[in-house]
DNA sequence: TGTACATCAGTGAACGCGCGTTCACTGATGTAC
DNA sequence: TGTACATCAGTGAACGCGCGTTCACTGATGTAC
């Protein structure tokens, strides 16, 4: 790529915006910074005015890459049919968080990979480059799908703590199986049914009071 | 290292100890051709007597750490005390599948990511070097648990196909949070009390016949 | 029991590769007067 | 409105790095006679 210009005009964002497309086709590893100022047109050291280091770009490749999964779980949560019931309003948010959570895994695995290497402390969470539109990143959207749960009463909200863990594992597991691991031989349907499945136990598995 | 004799011994041997090595303390990428042979006293192009080339090495790390994961498995089976009920020991087995897997990310990290890095086809799991002193890998540890849940009646005989990824998923989501992921600042401690909510979680999201 | 020889495990030297990063620079832009 | 100048985004050239892998070799070992 050649520009008119000399300068670039937003070369942060296009650096930005390749390392995004880099991830998406082959994981973090393929963040390659000088690839990603040969994207831009641009010298490799230029990078250099935007980003201290490889790794900072990357970083900002993963913060994109997070704010990308919650834009899906909340349009996933959007599409969940209004309920009079709080207990079935419940489980269906708690659903859509999850089937959310897989359809990006499986749509974008190159990003999911990205989101989740060299990951953040749980600290930094609340970085609002990570969040979606409403604000709130993947895993405040799944911890506010289980205040609802025992709010709806099916979760004993002694057990709420440390709850989002739980279902985050299941979830999670069953995405890196599928996207990188044993299972990836898997169609689509198959792995989607197996998803519905894994949430079934899910639901089930939180909302049995415990032994 | 030097050697005193000209011929290695077993260099085949000791450059998969030290591609084991190294995958321990560093993981998959950490499997590097040159360092093994260096470990090995042997100049870098000796491997090729032995290994193809560095992924050939680097597969039979795999099939290695596989085999461990088998062994920390068989040793919390073992440990497993008898019981009468036929519902109880099928309990306590797949607990201690579980809880064996969680262990050995906890304690070899490196290694279990090394076990799922550029994976199996399940098709390939029948290969023996990936098995514990059972003859069973991993999974088959985990399909022969479940096989005595649907016995004890604990698990509904039509929901027992693909019931090992669903249990797996949560188990192996739990490893990568607490290893390398957003988890990995919990003490021991938390991550093991964490792991066996996780387990009851299975355990009753499973049992609980589909809605 | 001794010797000739084939085998093949390990050597020595070198390759090309692409990477991240540093340095001193140049030239377009915008601002101060 | 026009000119001088400071700023700083992007350039050009180069670095050292360690990697996997190939080549033609050498020399210890074991076997056949």
């Amino acid at each position: 790529m050649t520009r008119s210009t000399y300068r670039h005009g937003d070369l942060r964002q296009a650096l930005l915006d390749a390392g995004v497309q880099l991830a998406r086709s082959g994981g973090p590893d393929a963040v390659v910074l000088r690839e990603a100022t040969r994207q831009a047109g641009v010298v490799p050291n230029a990078a250099y005015r935007h980003y201290a280091s490889r790794h900072e770009l990357l970083q900002a490749v993963r913060s994109a890459a997070l704010a990308s999964l919650a834009v899906a779980i909340e349009a996933e949560l959007a599409a969940v049919r209004p309920s009079r019931s709080p207990a079935v309003r419940a489980r269906a948010g708690l659903r859509a968080v999850g089937t959310g959570y897989l359809r990006f895994a499986q749509a974008e695995p190159g990003l999911f990979r990205t989101a989740f290497s060299v990951p953040d402390e749980l600290k930094d969470a609340a970085d609002p480059t990570k969040a979606g539109d409403s604000g709130l990143n993947p895993f405040q959207l799944l911890g506010a799908a289980l205040d609802r749960f025992v709010e709806a009463g099916l979760l004993p909200r002694e057990q709420r703590p440390g709850a989002e863990y739980l279902a985050w594992s299941a979830v999670h597991g069953l995405a890196m199986l599928v996207i990188d691991g044993p299972l990836r031989a898997m169609t689509r349907a198959q792995a989607r049914l197996l998803g519905q499945r894994l949430l079934d136990m899910v639901e089930q598995g939180l909302s049995a009071s415990g032994k």
